[in-house]
DNA sequence: GCATGATCATGC
DNA sequence: GCATGATCATGC
């Protein structure tokens, strides 16, 4: 048995050996290192070739870490340029399968998700579209681990999955059902055929993931010269009320402040035994029924109230966030703000847009990987004022995600749009100069409709198939939106 | 008054 | 210049 070229035991030495494929491809340091050639065709499996070539171990499946007396797993994971200046996930990092069987069985301490996943090798590489695996460049490569605070998230994140599994809802778990720790699908067609313990209902595959923009915040720290390696064991040992071994990691660099995001919850005592969904509701529970000029009164500022961004002002400021940065909670959870108005009669004063999509890529898109479903899987805050005479006050906050039934309900409107965009079914009149068209209205669904999103007429996107009554090959950009009623009944009214 | 078509404003 | 969030305007 040759002898392997880091010791399997430190988890620095690992790392170490790890970094001398920065900047450099897997088939150039086989060459420069052992001589040799690989002959490797494959795709789509860089880092199993990762583990068996370079790390000389044989990949498994198994529930422990890859490196197991170091208690590391290793993670390969694709980046993408903007505009060849920054770095940025291209996808999700995706970890072990659950099983929906045996998880519920199990506490997050021994759960498949923290046996494996307590210590991170990533390996961040360069994503070319026409390169062969072992051709593509790593750029960043270190150990993570979860910071205490991002720990205790996970964990109820970990709780909130396993409960829904209890409940015999495994085949509705979504991604916004958490914050940092998502139950993604996993597998080549999505037809759901996992059983589950609770339920007769087969469910889809799925596995535990962190979402892009949680990569993204790695990814930026890591190049300012930030580990969040430093000793969190009493930290660790508080969450997971149990004792962990000693720290291998203690000795680490310290954290350094991020100018660009700002968390709500600095430290592990700020939670006070609540979850973050808990702390973050909590901190709006003094200001309800007084208007955004009270509260920024009691609060002792005075912002330019025509200002676009008076409300996002409002929600950092009661959240004690800087208001230049970017809440690190939300980013990482890429959580989006919603600051409803409310008339007298609890209806929303106008529907809820989305961007506006390209006719030519729905038509190509199936549901599952739809950029209107991926929206809608998305956790909300959704800030709600409401108006009493011409004040607005605020009325509610709550964080909300689409449950099941009514994803099902939008995919009807999606079907249905694709549909006619394909056969060039738009227009379906032209009366005083103003067009109607067939896309799905009000009438056709409580959850959303079809409508014109666009700066003006001419604000077009290319159409796919020519409209057949008028000709046009471009149209007016459109979007869907959510219903102002569905708004009130589903997300204001409900509990 | 509401549904639908149309457009504005800001920030990157 | 465009994407995105937000809002206005018209006709039934």
């Amino acid at each position: 048995m040759k002898e392997l070229p880091y010791d399997k035991t430190d988890a620095y030495s690992i790392e170490g050996y790890a970094k001398k494929l920065l900047d450099k491809s897997l088939r150039d340091v086989l060459k420069d290192l052992y001589d040799l050639e690989l002959k490797i065709k494959a795709k789509g499996s860089l880092g199993q070739t990762t583990e068996k070539y370079y790390f000389l171990y044989e990949n498994n499946s198994k529930s422990e870490p890859d490196f197991p007396e170091a208690g590391v797993e290793l993670k390969t994971t694709p980046v993408i340029t903007d505009n060849k200046v920054q770095l940025k996930a291209k996808e999700r990092l995706v970890f072990n399968i659950i099983n929906y069987e045996q998880e519920v069985r199990r506490e997050f301490i021994d759960s498949s998700f923290w046996t494996k996943n307590k210590l991170l090798l990533l390996m961040f590489y360069l994503h070319e579209k026409d390169e062969i695996d072992i051709d593509l460049v790593f750029k960043l490569i270190r150990l993570f681990r979860f910071p205490a605070v991002d720990l205790k998230i996970i964990k109820d994140d970990w709780e909130k999955i396993k409960s829904k599994i209890i409940a015999g809802k495994a085949h509705e778990l979504s991604e916004g059902d958490t914050f940092y720790l998502g139950a993604c699908t996993k597998g080549a067609n999505n037809t759901p055929t996992r059983k589950q313990p609770f339920s007769n209902e087969l469910a889809k595959q799925r596995a535990y993931s962190l979402k892009p923009k949680y990569l993204n915040v790695i990814i930026q720290k890591t190049l300012k010269g930030e580990h969040d390696l430093i000793d969190q064991t009493d930290d660790y040992r508080r969450i997971l009320e149990n004792n962990i071994v000693a720290d291998p990691l203690a000795k680490y660099s310290k954290v350094k402040k991020d100018g660009s995001l700002s968390p709500v919850v600095k430290h592990l005592d700020d939670f006070e035994n609540q979850t973050i969904e808990q702390v973050i509701v909590s901190k709006f529970d003094r200001y309800l029924n007084k208007t955004a000029e009270q509260i920024f009164e009691e609060l002792g500022k005075d912002p330019n109230k025509k200002a676009k961004n008076y409300y996002d002002r409002l929600t950092k400021t009661i959240l004690g966030v800087n208001v230049e940065s970017d809440i690190e909670e939300f980013e990482k959870a890429e959580i989006t703000i919603k600051t409803i108005r409310l008339k007298e009669n609890d209806l929303p004063k106008e529907d809820i847009s989305f961007p506006a999509f390209k006719f030519e890529g729905i038509i190509n898109e199936h549901w599952d990987e739809s950029a209107f479903k991926e929206i809608l899987e998305h956790k909300f805050l959704f800030v709600f004022f409401q108006f009493i005479d011409d004040r607005l006050v605020l009325r509610k906050v709550k964080f909300w995600n689409m449950p099941y039934k009514d994803i099902l309900e939008a995919e009807k409107v999606w079907i249905k749009t694709r549909e006619l965009i394909r056969n060039g079914e738009i227009v379906k009149e032209i009366k005083k100069g103003r067009r109607s068209t067939y896309f799905p209205n009000k009438s056709y669904n409580s959850v959303a409709h079809v409508r014109p999103h666009a700066r003006n007429i001419e604000d077009t996107y290319p159409l796919p198939t020519p409209d057949k009554l008028t000709g046009v090959t471009n149209y007016t950009k459109y979007c869907f939106w959510l219903n102002s009623q569905y708004v009130r009944e589903e997300i204001y009214r409900k509990f």
